[in-house]
DNA sequence: AACGTGACAGCAAGCGCTTTCTATGTAGAC
DNA sequence: GTCTACATAGAAAGCGCTTGCTGTCACGTT
């Protein structure tokens, strides 16, 4: 039925151990040889066995990438980046991978599961993307797993997320905090003294950082903050617009609104232009991660660009061996602030 | 060093075969002695070597998702419903599959490359995304493979691509031709009579059923098209900026510009700000796919709205053999008309 | 009381490949 | 011309799991 390497072997008159070497290219084997084998393999049309290889090699090719939110292009353009540097035939000879794309849709067990399942599938690396759960419990299962991925071989590497020194992690992170404290002392420098905050998932570190970062700002500029300037929501748009509704509820006097990413800012900016205000006359606003779509925003979107697509593809080289991981296994990525039509000087 | 199923057996004291029925579920196993099994498992922290199950099995829990463009949302909503029906901890009992994304960058090697490695990891299914290319020969390779793919027992299934039977593939359809016709159709009772067109690329079939679509409902109104009023591009919103701004100057007197999707169109929109022309008042625009930011363009783009996450979950839950294929192996899937603020009625 | 009958559990034979170790032939060295 | 060394090729032992087949009890039957 299906064709093995025997066959091929068989075909080519030599012997399978022949043909293996001769698909794996690390064994000196005659050019006579290896070109009647490669004819046979063309012949019979043959496709290594994956799982056989894999269990007789002890690896894989497989390269996992673990995302929140496939639909969303924050993950989308890291994923493709990583994938670039790593997988089909975009990679150096023979290094034929597998990346794979993990969609965990944000929750927990899902995050654990595929662990595991890159885990049992002996994966060769992984990378974790985006921001972490913060929960001890949960954290202290994710540590423990990727330090027995680590432990068995497997490469990890944290893309946008806070590092796991425990964890035996290399990570890349994103200076949420500094992004967010350029922001808001973007907005303060504006004349901003009332600002409203959409932050993201409470349990989300992006969204604290984010927020520290506003709060910094605030606090270096001697704002005290009222409690009802922050609301929390989901990051989609549908959160930014109502999450606007009810600030606006709570203190019509607001002159700007932070939003936790570019796409709740889009829910924002609906959000006030049904409310008849006007961007940025009445209420400024602003976004991070500069997504693509938010040049076209009407404004064009403030907001805080995080080098996604670079950050991705260095994590993809340091998964692949192909680069050195930062000193100390961890390095910071900053944000660069990007000033545009949404926000100007508020009016009263 | 790594936990072996005869490590378990040992512990649990019953034999390898007895832990393997354990794991799988598919034999019967005394209560008393499964919990021991468990426990033992559970105690050890140990994890089952996929590619040997995968290989003693002769068959692997991988599903793959080919996508041409991973950061584009029209992608990563399909592919986030197909992986909701499929993969992580979302099936059903025992069903821990590996859906995993792979990014093909729209290039036809990587597409094959890509297949051949799914085919070498014996993957239980695939779905294929998106418009194909239209080269024979590479149709004919793609066909070859898939027709092998689905010998092997792999679940093959089509999801937004045109369909391709001689693959023994179930395809869902998108019904391009008919969105094309209908948004055009639109336009043209509004009143447009000089309508420009920007296509995607040449060689895709979504671009060329767009296009006819477009075209059959000119043709149906007895507009005769200029042929200057076609540009093709990439898709993706440069694209659309610069075959708008390279529309405008063939024909100024342009009422209006469809755009190959929305990301285009979003470019398009671009081009006419800059150029200080007022939508829908001097030009209307039209997108299509209806992706989530399509909305909060300015003004609203009217587009045609493909049910990517339906068809997407659907093509996901035949891969799973949970749902059963349309007659015929063919379903087409239609679009829907999504009228908002980008167009309205020409000035002139 | 002898026997059939399930319900479980174990044996052992692979699944298709990689890789270590060994054999062979040939070429250069002395 | 014999010996050492190198370049290749093959034999065979697994890798860790699944599963068909073969027991082995403990019961219920007749």
């Amino acid at each position: 039925m299906t064709v093995t390497l025997a066959d091929v072997a068989a075909r080519a008159q030599v012997s399978p151990a022949t043909v293996s070497r001769v698909l794996n290219g690390n064994y000196p084997v005659a050019a006579s040889t290896r070109e009647r084998v490669l004819k046979a393999v063309d012949e019979l049309d043959y496709v290594l066995n994956g799982p056989a290889s894999a269990l007789a090699a002890a690896t894989s090719d497989l390269v996992g990438i673990l995302v929140n939110d496939i639909a969303d292009p924050f993950f989308g353009i890291m994923a493709s980046a990583i994938q670039s540097e790593i997988g089909g035939p975009g990679g150096r000879a023979g290094g034929e991978r597998l990346a794979v794309v993990c969609n965990t849709g944000g929750s927990p067990e899902r995050e654990l599961t595929y662990l595991t399942l890159l885990q049992r599938q002996r994966a060769a690396a992984v990378v974790l993307t985006g921001g972490a759960i913060e929960d001890a419990a949960h954290k202290a299962a994710m540590d423990a797993k990727l330090r027995k991925l680590a432990d068995a071989g497997t490469r990890v590497v944290l893309c946008g997320r806070p590092p796991a020194p425990e964890a035996g992690a290399i990570a890349l992170t994103f200076d949420n905090r500094g992004g967010g404290r350029d922001l808001t002392e973007h907005l303060i420098g504006l004349g901003h003294r009332r600002l409203g905050y959409i932050a993201g998932p409470e349990e989300r570190t992006t969204t604290r950082h984010r927020l520290e970062g506003h709060r910094a700002a605030l606090t270096a500029h001697g704002i005290e903050e009222d409690p009802r300037w922050t609301v929390h929501g989901r990051y989609d748009r549908r959160s930014g617009y109502e999450a606007t509704l009810e600030l606006l509820r709570r203190d019509p006097t607001l002159t700007a609104v932070v939003a936790a990413n570019d796409t709740v800012a889009l829910g924002a900016c609906a959000a006030l232009r049904d409310s008849g205000l006007s961007i940025p006359r009445d209420v400024s606003v602003a976004g991070f991660d500069d997504l693509p779509f938010s040049i076209d925003a009407v404004p064009a979107l403030t907001t805080v660009r995080l080098p996604l697509a670079e950050a991705g593809a260095r994590a993809g080289r340091i998964a692949m061996g192909r680069e050195e991981p930062p000193p100390g296994g961890i390095a910071s990525v900053r944000g660069e602030l990007m000033v545009r039509g949404s926000t100007g000087a508020p009016r009263r």
